[in-house]
DNA sequence: TAAAGAATGGACCGATCGGTACAGGAGAGC
DNA sequence: GCTCTCCTGTACCGATCGGTCCATTCTTTA
């Protein structure tokens, strides 16, 4: 049979493309081997715990690029400030400035929240504490840090259910906007 | 048989129950005659066009109550500052202090949107409307009263996904608070 | 009290679900 | 060439899916 030497992690964002469309239930094993072109063989091959093995192998690969990507260089940049620009511009980047769903809360807002629980709580309380970090480090009373960064993670993911539901992703850019003004170490 | 007089109008909480815990795919019509005590034969009597109907059915009640107790105060009270607290707190109460999701942001981010699109984008823009208009009428400029109106909207949504994920209701609550300071006539 | 229509439960349907089993092809090491 | 491991497609499984159908019962009306 024909070998399509594919590595795992080359299908993750495959597998993130159906859970985001269809949600963890709705991503039947036939939109999965037809999105992925593998058959059910290989893919639990791959993932012998089925969906949700593969599901937590997503939400996996998605905290470890926020964590690489957003959450570290919050905590620890040398220039706080310039970090929570970083944060809103790669945060931006990466929901394609509206058109694409947060799979994380997506999870958290169905029953599967309860499967993934840990991660999904994880994704967003590290989410807010870096940011709160960073705001910190730039200046801001720590009180004041707190719930700015609540706000802010709690902006973003609503800008992405808004968005979604006017079928209007501009909703998503003036939030991020709105965000960087908020956000903004007061001169 | 037993008859169990019910309403077609009785039994759209529960179906908004369990929409709500299960998303309209995972809503099977097994959770669905479990928790309203109907069988399938009551259920296709009341909404010939199955699940699809029960669902529009559910998002047009939820929608008459936001438009009777929220949109409609925001648009035509006398006190429109008064609206907006009334807002604030009736939609408190309405999501249980962040217990409770929204079902509406909830069908927004599945791909039942497609199918729900027109009732879905028609609430929530009623609502940023109706909000707008109350904050104009209190005094603001219009560019502020838009982007103000559309940021409680989208925090409220928000705030209604982080409660949830982190199960932490009291999320909710504060940033209910927070749109409250923000929302204010400032004097 | 009899006829009519509304409401009801559940047997049944074909389709699809997630998952298993397995036979067999491809590639690496020898 | 051989073997051994890894990968692959697919036939198949029992369970469940949404939906249809119908005999039966209850309520209403006259």
């Amino acid at each position: 049979m024909a070998r399509t030497v594919t590595e795992r992690a080359d299908i993750l964002p495959l597998l993130g493309e159906v859970f985001r469309e269809h949600g963890f239930e709705g991503a039947s094993l036939a939109h999965i081997t037809a999105r992925t072109g593998l058959g059910k063989g290989s893919l639990y091959h791959f993932f012998p715990g089925g969906k949700e093995e593969m599901a937590a192998a997503v939400l996996n690969e998605i905290d470890g690029w926020f964590e690489a990507n957003v959450f570290a260089p919050l905590r620890a940049d040398a220039d706080p400030s310039a970090a929570v620009d970083d944060m809103l511009e790669r945060t931006d980047t990466y929901f394609r400035s509206g058109r694409r769903v947060c799979l994380v809360g997506l999870f958290a807002l169905g029953d599967v929240r309860d499967r993934f629980g840990a991660a999904v709580a994880g994704y967003f309380a590290r989410w807010r504490d870096a940011l709160a970090a960073a705001l910190t480090r730039a200046g801001r009373p720590a009180e004041d840090a707190t719930a700015l960064a609540e706000d802010a993670v709690l902006a973003i993911q609503g800008a992405l259910v808004l968005a979604r539901a006017l079928d209007e992703p501009a909703v998503f850019g003036r939030a991020i906007e709105r965000l960087r003004g908020r956000l903004q170490v007061r001169s």
